[in-house]
Parts: structure tokens; sequence; C-alpha cells
DNA sequence: GCCAACGTTGGC
DNA sequence: GCCAACGTTGGC
């Protein structure tokens, strides 16, 4: 019997993203050996990207995992929105260091999504490699003063990115 | 560690 | 609402 799985409507293209994490404090690595390979993305303190959360990021959406601060800066990794946008628990924390005091629990200013490891890419993608690719012109990574930790991708910059990471196609889509 | 490019803050 | 000072990001 069939049975209709899609989850958004035709010729909705699906929404690919960018996100920027610095691995020694979380990389992709640290993100395969977590339990459920999954995390919520926490601490996003910026209004454009938390809007990206919260409006754009979709279940099952996927997602690039930027190392930013590394030598060299580059794409490790592949995973997925397995969670959608819901109050990030450390603007409430006067603790923790993305402790934010004017967000409240009744009207939480910050949010956050859950991604999920999908697999590595084969090969690491450095910073040089995509800015050397003028397929990628227009990708808001590669935009002088960009520094947007949570950022779109168009489906067809991210699908080149997968291919120069040699991750096989069927890993996700 | 340096510093350019941003975003935010706060005085006015 | 302007804008200078300051803090942060992130490549190098």
């Amino acid at each position: 019997m069939l049975r209709r799985v899609a989850a958004r409507p035709p010729m909705s293209p699906r929404r690919c993203w960018l996100v920027k994490s610095e691995p020694d404090a979380f990389s992709f690595d640290d993100l395969l050996a977590v339990p459920d390979r999954t995390t919520a993305w926490e601490g996003v303190r910026n209004h454009q990207a938390r809007n990206f959360m919260r409006d754009g990021m979709r279940l099952g959406d996927p997602v690039l995992f930027y190392h930013s601060n590394a030598a060299p800066p580059g794409v490790a990794g592949v995973c997925r929105v397995v969670r959608e946008a819901y109050p990030d628990p450390t603007a409430f924390d006067p603790r923790a260091p993305s402790y934010d005091p004017k967000s409240r629990r009744e009207a939480p200013t910050w949010l956050m999504v859950d991604v999920q490891a999908v697999a590595p890419l084969p090969r690491y993608v450095a910073l040089d490699a995509l800015r050397a690719n003028p397929a990628l012109e227009g990708l808001e990574l590669l935009r002088r003063g960009s520094r947007l930790s949570v950022m779109p991708v168009t489906p067809t910059h991210f699908d080149l990115i997968c291919r120069m990471g040699a991750l096989g196609r069927g890993a996700l889509r």
C-alpha cells in the first residue's frame, strides 16, 4: 500500500543550513560521541541567528557543521534538525556564560534547536577550498565580515559542499 | 595574539 | 535617533 511520507508540500525545496562551532569547545567528533549523536544548539545570542532557528529550521532539515577558530577552519560534517525551536534554558541560568537576565521564562528571548549527527565529511572541506570554488559565490559564510553562527545555505551549495567533502549522495534527501 | 568587522550599549 | 565606546567573532 502506498503511503504518503512527504513532510512538506511539493515544490517546497528543503531548506539547508550551516552552524558554526569552535572545535575546542564542541567539535563534530564530540557530537558523534554524545548519546544519540544529538545535542541542543544552545547559547545562540544573536537575533538573526535566533530567527533562522525559529522561523526557518524545520524537522529533518540538513545542516553543515562548520569548525570556526580552527586550524584550518572548515566544514567537518553533516547533521540534521531533530527538534524545532524551543526555549534555551541556559539563558535563565545565572552561572551560564550565555545567561541573559532579560530573557524570562514566561517570554523567552533565546531559542535553540536539537541537531543530530548524520555523517562526517570523509574529506574535511577547508575554508580556503570553499573560497576557491567559484560555484560557491554568494555563500553567506564567505561574505566579508560574516559572523552569523546559524545561516541558511542553498540546496545547490549544500550538495556541492557535500560532494567536495566526498560524502556519498543518499546520506540525506 | 593581532586586528578587522561587526553588534550592542548607553549618554545625550 | 545618533554615534562613540566597548565587546565579540573569527581569520590569520
